[in-house]
DNA sequence: GCTTTGGTATGACCGTGGTCATAGAGGCTG
DNA sequence: CAGCCTCTATGACCACGGTCATACCAAAGC
């Protein structure tokens, strides 16, 4: 144990991949818009691709911060993790969705974790490249800027429906915003649906019970399918950023 | 009611400055350290001061963002509020501390107020003459992103203390928050201290009788004193960033 | 094959804290 | 001064949802 092993932070493992490929993976990803296809080429040569298995850790929380991390293939979960173990989902991200925009400028750790939910493929770009690629590229500097404006604006709204409403209306919420993103067949399971709620398993599957029998929803083992996404719909609840 | 004021949005009075006085607020404000002198004034040339008294808005929510602003003398709170009035305070500004720091980049309406909680001053710079300068000046990209770092951090911390953390102990965190910042004699009221910890006035009044009863607070009307702040710390427990 | 693990399902219990009601005290205004 | 509003204070009530327990099933592992 108190042989601290400092290389343990390399994760995953190394892939293989071509520039080209690279280049179409930040050519349509969030947050790269407005780059000429020559800086777009310059970006894909500082990023290597590392594959992570269902469950591996892209990140841990209270680790310095090394790369920036762009999801290729596969599905990523990024939350945080409390003391006492609670866990919290904010955002499930796909190809051509970054994990960690903050990160890489301060350098700092922070508190959050990445988790592979399948079998993933991750960009990583040094950090120092990256920003370095960034102060070059000011427009990015507006793109970030859009993205955390979500992000913040997500959180903030979160915390309000935490005070002021129920588990099931949370709930819906959540459903209606992996709807949104997904598709109406959700392939997540009770408790990651609870983790991005805001709850407990059981809470969540008794609700998700009340939402079959009212025919909203069907359900098997690890999916969550809407049937009739109408019932869930209210003008005025704008779905989250997940 | 149909007459639709569109200039309505020129909130406060201006008040006179000299270059000098904001120069010097721009100094010492958060976010701007790393500009030399010339930048600073450049800078303090952009903006203009206005005042705010007790319980004037100083922007609301839903209007798109035309200035940045920063705090030059007074309290403004930052806050959200829900469609049912639920109010979530986070961010409590004073001299130095910016008010909206994503909100010039993308100059979308989000869901923020900022209201004054005492005679206030602001400065206000237009929202492209701040973008345009923090282009020039890239060390502003590093000092903007380490803000809003702490906030989006702060924003997380507090989603997870309302799953797992019961009143007491998150508005003994609030309070400790306080400490740090403004020192033992905390001049809110219990409503405002409820918006800060995310819970009702009565709920947060029953919880200061228990600390009081304990000999760790002293309050009376409109302020809360810490008398044994030691027994409030607890060394896993993070003050938030407000 | 059997065992283990993780997901689903549901019942019982009860504590935290929100809601509503009432009341007094301090401060501001006309 | 009266009148009003805000802040403080506290009691009563009870529902939402967390916790614990049990059971069943499917998939994975030895």
């Amino acid at each position: 144990m108190p042989v601290s092993r400092l290389t343990a932070d390399k994760k995953g493992e190394p892939v293989e991949s071509t520039l080209e490929a690279r280049a179409e993976l930040f050519q349509d990803a969030m947050g790269f818009g407005g780059l000429g296809r020559d800086q777009i080429e310059k970006l894909a040569a500082l990023a290597t691709l590392r594959r992570f298995s269902k469950g591996e850790m892209v990140f841990e929380q209270d680790q310095p911060c090394q790369y920036f991390h762009l999801v290729a293939t596969g599905l990523v979960k990024v939350y945080i993790c409390s003391s006492s173990g609670y866990r919290m989902t904010y955002l499930l991200a796909r190809r051509g969705e970054p994990l960690n925009l903050i990160g890489p400028f301060t350098g700092d750790p922070r508190f959050l974790c990445a988790e592979a939910m399948q079998e993933t493929q991750v960009a990583h770009i040094p950090r120092h490249d990256f920003v370095g690629f960034v102060a070059q590229n000011p427009i990015l500097f507006n793109n970030i800027m859009a993205i955390l404006s979500k992000a913040v604006d997500s959180a903030n709204s979160r915390l309000i429906d935490m005070v002021e409403k129920r588990v099931e209306e949370r709930l819906i919420r959540v459903l209606l915003t992996l709807l949104d993103k997904f598709g109406a067949e959700i392939r997540l399971t009770s408790s990651e649906l609870a983790e991005l709620a805001g709850t407990t398993v059981e809470t969540t599957l008794r609700t998700m019970a009340r939402l079959r029998s009212l025919g909203i929803i069907e359900s098997e083992r690890g999916q969550v399918k809407i049937i009739r996404p109408a019932s869930l719909k209210n003008p005025e609840r704008l779905p989250l950023w997940v």
